[in-house]
Order: structure tokens, then sequence, then C-alpha cells
DNA sequence: AATGAATGAGTCTTCATTCAT
DNA sequence: TATGAATGAAGACTCATTCAT
């Protein structure tokens, strides 16, 4: 009854899309915290009075990115039983949220944990909470026991995260990335290329 | 070969050796001129004497790691005709290269364009004048007609320049790794998975 | 009895004694209202509303700091006559309220009033309000004409003074101290020094 | 050879000497680098270039102030042997430098230790350095055996240091100032008293 | 009586760069 | 070739203070 409206005129929130938005553009270093108010339209020295530290805002940015890359993920395989299937909803819903969605996921797939030591081993865990989602997801795929799961994870989830280097709104869309990823490691690519090049051996 | 005004120097390698090095292991932003000097045992100003500016230097490094990640690759592929042998031997070329033989090749891959504005187009164009090469070669496998080339290559690329995140000296040898790479792309997993659960057409 | 209005609001007191014992730990500029804020659970605004300044804060630590050790050392000396004994009790009381039982007192030593321009002189009279009780307890000395009496006043408050800086509660007992002081400047030092270095000549 | 003339034009001199000025004259917090920069007419960020830090400044300010009273002190009563009189030669130099002669001294007596945390131990050490002295001259001291010379000896420094808060270069002279302290000590305060005022009860 | 939210002036510090020597 | 000494613009952060509610 005290704080009845607690959430209202609360400045946290745009504070924090604008630190999401710009540390998923320009990169941590490169963002300043001035950059960030301006944006908000509020002095650098007022950003001090929601959070503690530049780091701290990347935290946070940090935290709804994985909250929300999670959360849309889970959406994305719930009603998936085929496990191919359900790591192709997965690579779908986690490039539809880093390239399209989601500033606060970029952010989590852009800056390194490294870049910023004050924070690094959350960071990371926070992180490492996000991606065994994949790890869980490869290891429900059947495949022979020859195959390297860990690698090809990495692999795909490497491919996944690259995509932020290349990808354009205005070229392939996010779902045909997505499926072909999974279909390039489906298909029987040599197979194929055989029946292309009949073996005359 | 390519610079033979370099060669008379002899300050400007170990310049350029230090620059690639921390380029590599911090970052463009978190190295600092002074950082570059002092390992060369040299005082920030004097660095100008022979880089006009910090973004000449990691110009100059890219093109020694364009250079040399490209001769190696070149190289590795001689004497391979098969298609997928070429691919794979170029995407080991290029793990090792950036993982564990050169510093400028690392450069290459970690440092985006767009973190440095003033030379960003060169940076590009250098990049690209690598990646090319990988244009020709998975122009160059057998493929079916509806495979996407284009994202093949960049997931591909992707997967292999994401390893510098999780890469360790001490883990899975880049071969081991590059070998992957291509088999997941090769093998048919679908079928494969279907032999494990055998086929009973 | 002193302060009536002060006892209407509680929040008043311990604001005042949270600034006191933060100023005589801490000194005054590294006390910051957030600090005195957080001490009492109150937010710095929060103190605007009682104090209209930082300084304004230190100068009722201040008075009160004053009232405390004119009220104990008047209570010390209030039963004695002989000048001397007068002294080492105003001494003793001086230093008791400063190093232990005051952090208002502690205030009034640590804090100089030249760090507060803005308050400077009233801080000074305060002081001086105080410390004109030495000057009468000096006054008061069976001393030879040739004493100065204000060196010897100044010599005797620098010292107590200064324990702020050594004294620590496990050790030398407060009483003690104040009975050296005292000791160390009645007694020939010397005649008994010679005592123990009986001439022999 | 090579550096024939290192100490000409040196403005690390003049930096020292303004910093230890304004250290002295309003304390540490208190002077901001742009106080000490505009000084020696330079720029804030120049100062960087000669200190790393603030308390770097400091430290060095505090060394050269311990090393002059230090030197001062030790040339005073080199030549003197009697115990009484090496002592009050001590205070004199002592009170001569801090109050006179040298803004470094000054500030080695003014700046607490606990107010620079980064370098709390390192001030701490030098201040005992210097201070040390003085527990030899007071171990040399003829005294009865009851006289606890610890006590002394922080008696003694604790008025000397004092000083500092009541000194005016225009007021009693340093030396008288330094011989009555000394005096307090040695003579017979009661005895004279007594004789002043004979008793004849 | 107190708070939430800000302000703005100022703090220390960093760093690419310059330039006379 | 290189250095020593700076510059200046910018960076993150601090803190006493204000004020509508």
């Amino acid at each position: 009854m005290s704080h009845p409206a607690r959430r209202i005129n609360n400045r946290v929130g745009p504070l924090l899309d604008a630190a999401a938005k710009l540390f998923a553009a320009k990169g941590y270093r490169e963002t300043t915290i001035r950059d960030i108010a301006t944006a908000v339209d509020m002095l650098p020295g007022s950003v001090y009075y929601h959070f503690a530290a530049k780091h701290a805002l990347l935290l946070a940015v940090y935290e709804e990115g994985v909250s929300r890359v999670s959360a849309r993920l889970d959406d994305a395989i719930a009603g998936e039983t085929d496990p191919w299937q359900r790591l192709g909803k997965a690579i779908e819903a986690h490039l539809e949220t880093i390239l399209d969605q989601s500033d606060y996921a970029s952010v989590m797939i852009r800056v390194l944990p490294a870049q910023v030591p004050d924070i690094e081993s959350e960071l990371i865990r926070l992180r490492s909470q996000y991606e065994d989602r994949f790890v869980k997801l490869v290891d429900g795929l059947p495949l022979p026991t020859t195959v390297d799961r860990r690698l090809l994870r990495l692999m795909l989830l490497g491919a996944a995260n690259w995509t932020q280097i290349w990808y354009r709104a205005d070229g392939t869309p996010v779902q045909v990335i997505a499926q072909s990823f999974i279909d390039f490691l489906r298909m029987p690519m040599m197979a194929q290329a055989e029946t292309q090049e009949p073996n005359r051996e």
C-alpha cells in the first residue's frame, strides 16, 4: 500500500533497453555510460542511481538475455518430440532471438565474459545455464556412437552464434538459416554427392 | 617478399608481433599502445615513428594475418584433388593457423571490422579476400542442387571461427575438430541414426 | 535538557549519533551523507529534512561534543581544590571522553575547523569555548613566573589530543595516560635522574 | 652519455614541491590533482606521466619528508652528548622542519596513513622509521625506573605534532617552543612552585 | 516526515596522439 | 630512430544537494 505504484514511472526498464541495444550494436567497451544515459534522456551520473557500475548494467542485461532466449527456446521445443525437430526448433528460436527479437539476447552472444573481468564468472555461469539446454538436446539425438556430441554441439552453436557477424535482416530469413543448418547435418551429402558423381571405382 | 621494406628495419617485425599477440589475447580496444610498446621495450611515442596510428598497426597485422592463413591454406590444399578432402584440409589449415600458429591470423578472426571504423572497409576487404577461398572450395563440392552453398560455407566458417571462444590447447586436437566438422556435414547422420535403429525395410 | 526540541523528533538523535560515529571513525570528508543515512536506515535525501547541509550535521555534532566534554570535565574537577589535582582530573576527563566515551567529543578533536570552511569560525568558537577551561586550569597552577603558561597548556592539550592517533582501547588505560602526563610535568625528572646517577664528584 | 642531462628540465621536482605544499596546506583529500597540476602549469592528465596515481605522489612526498626530517634531526643531535640536550635538539629540529622548513615533513605529520588505504602500510612504515629515533633518544634519558618511557615519548611527540594546529609563524619562535617543552619535563615544577609559595602553615 | 529520482559539478584516471630534441 | 614530456578529450564514477510527491 505504501508503494502501490512501484512500477509506475520506472526508468530501469528503458535504461536496460537502451543498454542492451547499445551493447548489442557497438559492444561493451565501445558503449559509454553517456551513450546509454543520453538514449533515455538522462545525465550520466543519474544512471548510477539505478546501477552501481557499468558492469552491473551488463550483468542485468545478460540475465534478462538468458532469461529471454531460454524462455523462447523452451517454448519452441515444448510441443516437439522428434529429437531432430526439437533441435531444429531450438536453433530457430536461438537465431530468431539473438538476431531479430532481443537485444538482450544479442548481448549475451556478442559480449564475451573475458571482456569484463569484474563479472566474468557470473557471465560464464549465465551463459552455460543457457547452453546446457543444447547439451541435452544434442544428447537426445539418435546418433552413431562414433559421433562426438560435444563437437557437434559446439559446431552447431558456433555456426549459429557467428551469424551475428554476417546476418542481415533483409537477407535469408532466420528460419531458413536455422533449417539449413540442421539439414546440412542430417542430410547425407556424401551420398547425394555420390549420386551426382557416380562412383566408377 | 610481400613486405620488402619491412625487413630493413628490424623493429617493425617485433612491433607487429607484439601487437598481434596482444590484439589476439586481449582484443583491440583492450590493448593499449603502451602495452605494445612495452612488449618490445619501446616508449609509446616511438611506436608512431613506425605506424601513424593504432589502427595502422591493426591493419598491418590483419594484412599479415590474411597473408599467413592464405598461404597456409593454399599450401594445405595444393596436393588435394577431392573436393571434400580439399575443404577438409582447408578447414584444418584454417583452424591450425587461427588457434595455434599465428597471432596474426587470430586477430583477423577476433577483431571485428566494425570495431575500428577508421579502417572498417579495408578490414572487410582483407577478410573477404581470404574467405573467397572458401567460396571456391564450397563451390567445388559435389552437392545436390538444393543445397544453399552460401549458407553451407557460412555455417562451416562460423563454426570454425567460433572455436576461438572455446578451444583449449590441451583439449581436442585441432585436426580432430576440423575433421569432425567436415564429417558432420558429409556423413548421413539421419541414415546412420537409422542404421542404429536397424532398418527393417 | 539542552535540546528540548530535539527530543520531539526521535530521528534526529540517531542521525546525530550515526554522524558522530562515522565522522569520528573515518573523518569528515571520508564520510558521505549516504553512509550516515544508511546507518539509520534512511535515504540520503531524507537527511535534508533534518539538516540543511552536511556541515550542519557536523556543527550539531561539534556542539554536542563540546557540551559533553565540558560537562564531563566540569563534573570531574568539581570536588577538587588542588590546582594540579584539578588539572589532572581535567585531563583524565578529557581523555576518557574523546577516547572512550563520546564519538561527539572525538569528532571535535579529530575534525579540524579548516576542513569545513563553511562553518570554520563556528567550529573554532566552539573549540575555544571548551579549551578556555584549560586556560583557567593552567592559570590556577602554582608555577614559577618564568613558565609560559600558554605553552604549557598547549603542550599538555596537544599531547592529549594526539593520543587519538596512537591510543588503543586494549593498551594503557586512559587514567594511567592522564596521570602520567601530569606527573611528567610535576615530577623533577632531572633531579630524580641525578638521584639515580648519584654524583660522585 | 645518452642521458647526460637527465635532471635538466625535470618537472618531477616542482611537481612534488607543489603536491607537498598543497597536501600540507589543505590535506590529502582536499587537494585535487588539478590543484597540483595547475600549480606547476600542467594539465591534470600530464601529472600521470610522472606518477601513476595520486597516492603515488603522496608516497613520494612522505618519503622525501621522512628523509628530510631524519637528516635534519640527525644533523642536529650529531654534536650533542648530553641526553636531554640531544632530545631538546631533536625536538627543535623536528619542529623547525615540520613547521617552517619543509612542506614534505609537514605532510608526514598532517596526513594520516589511514586516510589513504592504498598505501597505508607504507606510510606507517615510513613514519615509524622516523619516530624510532625518538624511541632511542628517550631511551637514552637518565630517568627514574618508574617512568614509562613510551608514554613520555608519545606525550612529547604528540605535543610537538599538535603544534601544527596552533603554530603561527609570527608567534612564539620554534626554538622557544621546543626548549619550553623540554624544560617543562625536566624542571621540577612542583618543587619550584613550592619555592614560590613557601608553605607557612 | 520521508522517499524516489535525479542533477551537476567535480573526482581520479586513461590513452591515443603530438612534437621538439 | 627514438625519447621524454606532455596534451586533451574522454571515461567511469562520486556525492552533496534538490524537489515533487
